[in-house]
DNA sequence: TTATTTGGTTTATATTGTAAACTTGTTTAT
DNA sequence: ATAAACAAGTTTACAATATAAACCAAATAA
């Protein structure tokens, strides 16, 4: 009847980012804080996460001077994504 | 940029028993263990929660000798679940 | 009469989510 | 040169959640 929801994605926070990541090629860490408004802890903890699964990608680097953390969406996290999205029609329809 | 997801609806179970319920007048606690595959004990905790914000209404009466627990989406309910679900279109299109 | 089943509720535990506090290094005042 | 403020994250501690196991009461079956 339901379809299972991945826990993995069924998270506000982890969400966004792959909204984000699936929709571009890269994003950094500053700009993704931007873009879903999370605190840097919760943010660097989900990412985390989602690395862990194989989701995304997360390059450290530098930018100058500055740290900079850049982050990718994984063919594995696009097709969760795509597979999230499809399983969750079965609870709140087309 | 992302709205923000009812935390109340953003669980695998609870948005499965509001699913049904806006989907039909009511349904008794049978029926809903049926549909969402829950253990009863999870679903008895999470109607209680939907029941507290004021989503669904439940009804403790008998079917002959047998208790029977009826539930029903409010008003309130309803129009969460749909807020709900314009909010997720945010994070994953339509 | 003693199991077993039905229809739940309570409670204990494991998992999560989250922000506060912290770290490391850089830029800006003084 | 030194101190204060800032940037980019990470760690950690705590609160909130989700979930199943254990439990209970009444009805039915053996």
């Amino acid at each position: 009847m339901f379809d299972k929801l991945d826990p993995l994605l069924h998270s506000e926070l982890r969400l966004a980012v792959m909204s984000v990541l699936v929709g571009t090629d890269e994003a950094d860490f500053v700009y993704l804080r931007q873009q879903t408004g999370a605190t840097a802890g919760n943010l660097s903890v989900q990412l985390d996460k989602l690395a862990a699964a194989g989701y995304i990608t997360v390059e450290k680097g530098f930018q100058g001077k500055k740290p900079r953390t850049t982050c990718r969406a994984t063919d594995t996290g696009r097709n969760a994504f795509a597979a999230y999205v499809e399983a969750l029609r079965s609870y709140i329809g087309q």
